[in-house]
DNA sequence: ACGACCGGGGTCTGCCATCGCG
DNA sequence: CGCGATGGCAGACCCCGGTCGT
């Protein structure tokens, strides 16, 4: 509540401030919006630096509820500016619908945001609205990260991403997606963006496929999170897959086509150390290097998973009287968390399932499916 | 009616380093 | 030099249900 008469009063002041006649245009904003900047109450001359923070503006953040410390420790800078439009952000944030507290942690968290002038931002929205259906989705998202939406100030730049990642093929749902979910690709520079697609088309062509276009956007929509990661991150996992699973170009090519894409983009020291644990558990197992890479092509989100989270997770499941044999055959049982296949193991034993006789699918099925499952080998078992 | 097979859905930021510019 | 813009990094899975063959 003292928030948002908070921002009535930023209002208000902005509205007495209009009437006085000190504005001046910050020279890199348009003139149309200049409106609603703040002028500096304690600086006579406002093109001159400052290296004392502004008063004014200190005031009408502590209104608005923003963490000063917040901001002098990520963007400390933003406070000793002459004109800043953080009220107009406020205004326009809560008409897209944001409330007081989502408004104050944007601004703690990405302080920037408010040198950004409300043409900048009406633009930049509506582009972000080409994507998504509702101003709410798009508060949730700049609730979630700030940095997404305010780190360019390049509207241009945005327009041509979203033309290019069209012109890629991607359809509207694949857009949604990755702008939900990676919304920092659409920051990158249309460069980067390029820069990546070709590398994915390039090793592609290096490893003899046929589709080089295809291949680059199949990969993003398995895996949004590509676009925001290096080249050289993904080149050096690639590397480092052929060499130590040693894979032919052909395997190595099936294996990115298909679960493989997800898994490029992991930090190249976590995923050289997932292969290694993986070998020595599987050493330890009694297994062979080919059952290894064969686990690895049919399941490649193992090396996703966490040395101590997997190694539990097959411990327990061979404490739960299921076998190395089986699991490498039906790796997808890894994919459930420990929890999941601790508790799934208990309600198993209690009603005396055999593994052994029933095979082990019972632990790759829906929650739904379980339940029913169990309720009917238990109802069977009190017969 | 059942279970195996398989694909798909959700999901991810906050910080630091560097560069260029005024 | 200080700041804005931007690249890059570490972090580390889980779950659901349609469909098809029997």
């Amino acid at each position: 509540m003292a928030a948002v008469s908070g921002i009535r009063t930023l209002i208000r002041i902005h509205h007495s401030l209009v009437l006085q006649k000190s504005f001046r245009h910050s020279p890199l904003q348009p003139a149309s919006t200049c409106i609603t900047w703040r002028h500096c109450s304690g600086n006579n001359d406002p093109t001159l630096p400052t290296n004392t923070e502004n008063k004014s503006l200190l005031e009408n953040l502590n209104v608005l509820g923003v963490d000063l410390k917040m901001v002098r420790q990520r963007q400390p800078g933003v406070l000793r500016r002459s004109f800043t439009n953080e009220i107009g952000l406020a205004q326009f944030l809560q008409d897209k619908g944001a409330n007081h507290k989502v408004i104050a942690s944007i601004v703690s968290r990405y302080p920037r945001a408010i040198t950004r002038s409300l043409d900048h931002l009406e633009e930049r929205w509506q582009l972000w609205r080409n994507i998504f259906n509702t101003d709410a989705e798009i508060v949730s998202i700049l609730d979630r990260s700030p940095e997404s939406f305010f780190r360019s100030s390049d509207n241009e730049d945005l327009k041509k991403n979203i033309a290019f990642l069209t012109s890629l093929g991607l359809k509207s749902k694949d857009l949604h997606r990755l702008l939900t979910t990676a919304p920092r690709t659409f920051s990158n520079t249309l460069e980067l963006n390029k820069q990546m697609v070709e590398f994915l088309e390039d090793i592609c062509l290096e490893l003899g496929g046929k589709n080089p276009e295809q291949f680059a956007t199949s990969i993003i929509s398995k895996n949004v999170y590509i676009l925001i990661r290096s080249t050289k991150r993904v080149r050096t996992n690639i590397n480092n897959l052929k060499n130590s699973l040693m894979l032919s170009d052909a395997e190595l090519l099936a294996l990115l086509e298909g679960n493989g894409a997800e898994i490029m983009d992991l930090s190249n020291e976590y995923l050289k150390k997932n292969i290694h644990s993986l070998e020595e558990k599987m050493s330890l197992l009694g297994c062979k290097r080919s059952d290894m890479k064969k686990l690895i092509l049919n399941y490649p989100m193992i090396v996703y998973i966490g040395a101590a989270t997997l190694n539990s997770k097959l411990d327990c499941l061979l404490k739960g009287g299921i076998t190395i044999k089986q699991i490498l055959e039906k790796p997808k049982v890894l994919d459930y968390s420990t929890q999941n296949i601790t508790e799934r193991l208990k309600e198993l034993q209690r009603v005396g399932y055999d593994f052994e006789k029933n095979g082990i699918n019972i632990m790759d099925s829906s929650k739904k499916r379980f339940v029913a499952k169990i309720e009917k080998l238990s109802g069977i078992s009190e017969e």
